[in-house]
DNA sequence: GTAATGGACA
């Protein structure tokens, strides 16, 4: 057979997949020059098959074959994202400059991709020099690799700053890949600067960049600018909806509710997970279990995040006992599967339940992180058991390794304060290793209130506003604390601070859902009939609670 | 007769 029809043999074996048949072929060949080598390097790059065209690569050098800008691209793309060792694309790039590399700008692209993509301090810094030097050579792919190799390396901002230059050349690919960067580091100002951009190049008509945008203003806790592009869509698909609802299932989970009702397209796994986190956002059991119902109905339920989900819905809805259940089918349970499960029980007040589930999972070989003694100890805080909490908070870094961080500080904080022991807390306070910030002296200051401690409240009220000045929280929290020990002086003082700080406490709406209903108020809200009557309700509750004594109250307020 | 670079959005 002729060198050329044998070529040809190869390459179209290597495009119906059958690499191993045009291998046979290519070793029966007798002679081969460089044309034959670069359509069994290209079969095996292309398949994916990288450590077998690198190994061609390397034949063909050994028989003195000299590769082309043809083979050059090719081995290329078989050192991508370390798939070979980014060592070879430093051989390559050798190769190349040897040959002229000037002259072969997409070897040059493919040797920005593949530095780009291989990472680390060298291959960002190695990619972006080449990428200067190509100056007008640069093409959309070039801007492409950089920014991807950027956003995949954690180098968000620098490669966004590289894209926002004006001679930037986009493409839709590029552009997504860009706010996808900007959304996993939650930087509002570069994506909103990339929407312009997009805007101006005509871009948003494209799906993916439009999804992209509608998933960057989600991540950016800019729900209704989501919303606002959502609605203009003129094409939606089923990522589109997907991005919106898992955005406001986390912001607004009623939003999302209405969304699925909305939804002309049909739910999937992703859409199921979402919806039960926005259950869990209301608290709303009858809705989850329906949820649960259509999950079980298209066959999702072994899938790991719904079952998660699920877990930790049944929590929140105070379902403990089907939170358990389902927690117990999970086959490969992860760390969020023993994360929500723990919070489960700690947030129903089932601490020992807990710290036993804790030991299990401790057992099962599954590392904790900071997430779970978050939730073991403020479970041992809800409970008052400050000994377990506190051996709990000593163990992290004795047993287990980890540092505990400021949200750990601020949850041991709440154990000892809440449990009136309120100098050890402050003492905690004074000689952690961190800075302490708001939350933590706001866990003290909370629990002064609830102790009725004047001079330690102060204390961490001041620190409060010596950080942030604007905790309006922290003013009424004071002005409390000094009213319920008739310091009205002080107290006068305090509310007029208030004034001065020009802003007003949003007010807290909690919901609550009655045979399929969903009823949201405030407190001292007397718009809607149903309050009224829910406070008598509540008066006779109060008055059966008085007359159990005293054991009964306590159980209550645990409860709720 | 050989390569065609970037591959995102839940």
């Amino acid at each position: 057979m002729p060198l050329k029809h044998a070529t040809t043999l190869v390459k179209s074996l290597c495009a119906r997949g059958a690499v191993r048949h045009a291998r046979a072929v290519f070793d029966e060949m007798p002679d081969r020059d460089v044309v034959a080598w670069t359509a069994m390097l290209s079969g095996y790059a292309s398949g994916g098959c990288h450590r077998e065209a690198l190994d061609v690569f390397r034949r063909m050098l050994a028989a003195a074959v000299v590769p082309n800008e043809f083979t050059l691209s090719s081995v290329l793309t078989a050192c991508r994202g370390g798939g070979g060792g980014g060592g070879d694309a430093a051989s390559i790039h050798a190769i190349a400059v040897r040959r002229g590399v000037d002259h072969m700008p997409y070897v040059v692209n493919a040797l920005v991709d593949a530095y780009a993509s291989r990472g680390g301090g060298d291959g960002l810094v190695d990619a972006r020099r080449l990428f200067e030097a190509l100056g007008e050579g640069r093409t959309a792919a070039s801007w492409t690799s950089m920014i991807a190799g950027y956003a995949r390396w954690g180098q968000e901002i620098t490669g966004l700053q590289l894209f926002l230059q004006d001679d930037a050349e986009l493409s839709p690919f590029a552009c997504s890949i860009a706010i996808h960067a900007c959304a996993s580091v939650g930087n509002l100002y570069f994506g909103q600067q990339i929407h312009l951009l997009s805007i101006r190049k005509a871009l948003g008509a494209n799906l993916a960049v439009a999804n992209s945008l509608v998933d960057m203003y989600c991540m950016c806790e800019s729900i209704l600018e989501a919303r606002r592009l959502f609605d203009e869509m003129p094409e939606r698909n089923l990522v589109t909806w997907n991005t919106i609802i898992a955005g406001s299932s986390r912001h607004d989970p009623l939003m999302a509710m209405q969304l699925l009702v909305d939804m002309d397209l049909e739910p999937n796994c992703l859409t199921l997970t979402s919806i039960t986190s926005a259950c869990a956002g209301l608290a709303a059991l009858k809705c989850g279990q329906q949820v649960h119902g259509a999950i079980l109905r298209r066959n999702y339920g072994d899938d790991l995040k719904v079952s998660n989900a699920l877990v930790d819905m049944y929590s929140k809805c105070g379902s403990i006992f089907n939170a358990k259940k389902v927690f117990n089918m999970i086959a490969c349970k992860d760390i969020l599967s023993w994360t929500s499960m723990i919070g489960g029980y700690g947030m129903n007040g089932y601490a020992n339940e807990a710290i036993e589930l804790f030991n299990s999972m401790v057992h099962a070989g599954v590392p904790p992180d900071h997430v779970v003694f978050m939730g073991l100890i403020s479970a041992c805080s809800h409970a008052g058991l400050v000994d377990e909490g506190w051996n709990l908070f000593r163990s992290m870094l004795s047993e287990y390794n980890i540092q505990p961080n400021k949200a750990i500080y601020g949850c041991v904080t709440n154990l000892l304060a809440h449990a009136g022991r309120l100098s050890e807390a402050f003492n905690l306070i004074d000689t952690m290793p961190l800075t302490a910030d708001e939350s933590v002296w706001g866990a003290l200051l909370g629990a002064c209130k609830m102790h009725k401690n004047v001079e330690l409240g102060r204390l961490a009220a001041r620190k409060i506003i010596e950080i942030n000045p604007d905790a309006v929280k922290t003013y009424i929290l004071l002005a409390n604390i000094y009213a319920a020990d008739s310091k009205w002086g002080e107290y006068a003082v305090t509310r007029r601070l208030l004034r001065a700080t020009g802003s007003s406490k949003e007010v807290g709406m909690s919901c609550i859902e009655v045979t399929h209903k969903m009823y949201s108020f405030s407190t001292a809200d007397s718009s809607s009939p149903q309050v009224s009557l829910a406070d008598e309700v509540l008066q006779i509750l109060v008055q059966h609670m008085d007359e159990a004594g005293n054991d009964f109250v306590v159980n209550i307020s645990r409860v709720a």
